[in-house]
DNA sequence: GCCTGATATGTCAAATGTGACATAATCAGC
DNA sequence: GCTGATTATGTCACATTTGACATATCAGGC
């Protein structure tokens, strides 16, 4: 994996620690994380572009202003599921998901 | 919403049941429906495609064969993380992941 | 018809995710 | 450097999702 990948995964909230426990998570695991950095940034980016507080976003979801704060830093605590039915709710479409997802 | 999806949704186990009740989904709720029977499709042709088993695939994913059938038919109680996973452990990517958003 | 392997369906205790809340950190305009 | 607004972090009771298991249904060869 490259450089940047460790550093943008070490850098949220995975406590990834020490590079020994960064190394031993599977490929999939890393997999899966990139997955769920890639639509959390693409879950602050929609909302930034759309001049939405964290707490209104909350507010569509019904979630709370915290549990966003959480999707966005791609905190472990948060599923995919969330994240993805919070970027549906701001209006992305499929094609825009798929977009983060080559990005 | 067009026909062929609302069959598509009502023949999984959503038991959306009578109409009224699909009519209650919000555009958002139905977003989300269609993203997971996209995945969940697209885990199926995925694994036939390596010709493996359900169980083959529980294995590699460390879960059961009942749920990896409960994936791959939509089943409203596994969630999008679960079926992300199931995709990545069998060598899916990012960019087929998208392209499977896309279909 | 009956095997046999694969897939589907139902259930449940345990694991994980959830909203809500408190509170700390950041930032911007003054 | 205050202040008000926004975002970040920690915690917890409660809800949902999980793997495992039992069991049913299906498909094809015999």
């Amino acid at each position: 994996m490259r450089e940047d990948k460790r550093k943008r995964i070490e850098k949220k909230g995975w406590h990834v620690g020490s590079v020994k426990e960064f190394l031993g998570l599977s490929p999939d695991e890393a997999a899966y994380i990139e997955v769920k950095l890639k639509l959390a940034e693409g879950l602050r980016r929609h909302r930034r572009r759309r001049r939405l507080t964290q707490s209104e976003v909350a507010r569509r979801v019904r979630s709370s202003q915290s549990r966003v704060a959480k999707m966005e830093a791609g905190d472990p605590s948060v599923s995919l599921d969330l994240i993805v039915r919070s970027l549906l709710a701001l209006g992305a479409s499929d094609i825009e998901l798929a977009k983060m997802l080559r990005a």
